[in-house]
DNA sequence: CGCAATCTTGAACACCCTCAAGCATGGTGG
DNA sequence: CCACCATGCTTGAGGGTGTTCAAGATTGCG
């Protein structure tokens, strides 16, 4: 209901050159000359509660979205009705490039916790990248490396067990917090157990049972959302496939 | 071994404008006027054979490929150092948009029989993408429906039966039978069982299976790599997930 | 013709799901 | 402030779908 583009704030002109995550989000892309041109496009400043809606699927697609504090989950509801997430979006990462062909979003997009967006309409960040050849081929590589990750997140749902499913996508958040000066090793999960085994195509008692037998193993200590990695190397041994060795 | 790129004939210049394809590959993206500076970029001609490679994961990047004839195979070799099928690509199809990041191939690719492609080198066509906006936005909607379609394939794999993945999967390649004006109800599948299973996430016992269960129940005549959808209203239900309604 | 690869069929087992119930957590209102 | 309820998380038991292992049938190709 309503606009999910019409929030709270006005549209603030984005501040790219001094935001903390611009290495992470546009690395490179541009070049200080051009950065306020890309600052006259984007519009920063969007803000989202828990459980609020960015975006929503099969409304007309204007634009995508750097995550620039919270996290965001992607959902796409298939024909038959239920509900699948397609993935997580943390800071410096941006999302709804899987929206730009066929006009509408291709995905639904909700906060999974207070969250900020900065929003790069699709139609001017075309224009402005035939004028920035650094900023079109930092866009194929973006997009290129979204069909990647979703190659490989498709191989982890059709090969390997739920110990190795959880494994990686504890490594893969651990990462990512690190990317960004985070502790890799303690960390807050933003999404409930219901999203983490949706989007690794689990039952939530299987994520629930898998964590308590990886607590009991000693490579983990979690307590509700409160994650720590206690030993990543044998972490990284179960996410690859080998996990024979039962103690 | 030897470059897979260096074959058969000399490279010669591609004959888009009459192309057969040239509605399928690159709809609209160029006019009239333009499409001789895209056929001064594309190499034309290259031809495989069964079980060749076209070219193999972590070598240098250089081009994606347009299918021409024939059909091709891609898979992912993970760590743990087993073979994931990731896509099959048919005439009028683009193939390695996954790979114009990172610098190297993410993926392998080999012919399933006798394959010509038409190349296109990723640094000579992002130049020529900025010169011409249509084709920058149509490389922009082909990368995103690209990202699209395998975040589909995962869906299909979390969440859908043996039965739903292989209806889906008969469906897709009788579509794309179609929008090449062949039939969509009668055609050799160009790939083996096993590719079908591996592409799928099941075992080739399963996919055999099902295919006799299939035909038993009277939605498919199958022999070998001949196909014929029977029932195509029964297989899109099938592939919908409520396929409880057992005979 | 014969071998190799591919495909099919069968039986037993494993993994994960479903169903069901109990347990924590947190937000709300009395 | 605490009782209360809703929601989310955990734990247990049983059953189904697909895998694995094994063997046989079919196809294709030298």
């Amino acid at each position: 209901m309503g606009h999910p583009i019409a929030t709270t704030r006005p549209q603030l002109k984005a501040l790219c050159h001094q935001c903390s995550l611009s290495k992470l989000c546009l690395p490179l892309a541009v070049g200080e000359d051009d950065i306020e041109r890309l600052e006259d496009i984007i519009k920063q400043g969007r803000s989202f509660s828990r459980g609020e809606t960015i975006f929503e699927q099969s409304e007309k697609a204007t634009s995508c979205f750097a995550v620039r504090g919270g996290a965001i989950k992607t959902t796409i509801i298939n024909k038959s009705g239920d509900e699948q997430v397609t993935g997580f979006y943390l800071p410096g990462e941006i999302m709804g490039l899987d929206s730009i062909s066929g006009n509408s979003y291709a995905c639904s997009a909700y906060a999974l916790e207070r969250t900020s967006v900065c929003e790069l309409p699709i139609d001017h960040m075309e224009v402005l990248a035939r004028k920035l050849p650094t900023l079109q081929h930092h866009f194929f590589q973006l997009m290129s490396s979204e069909i990647q990750s979703s190659q490989q997140h498709a191989m982890l749902l059709s090969k390997n067990t739920a110990e190795e499913r959880i494994a990686s996508l504890l490594l893969s958040l651990s990462s990512r917090f690190e990317r960004r000066r985070l502790s890799p090793t303690r960390f807050n999960l933003p999404m409930a157990r219901n999203d983490i085994a949706n989007y690794l195509g689990l039952a939530v008692e299987t994520v629930s049972r898998v964590m308590t037998r990886f607590q009991n193993q000693g490579l983990i200590n979690a307590k509700g959302r409160e994650v720590e990695l206690l030993d990543v190397e044998l972490l990284q041994e179960v996410a690859l496939t080998f996990a024979r060795c039962k103690s």
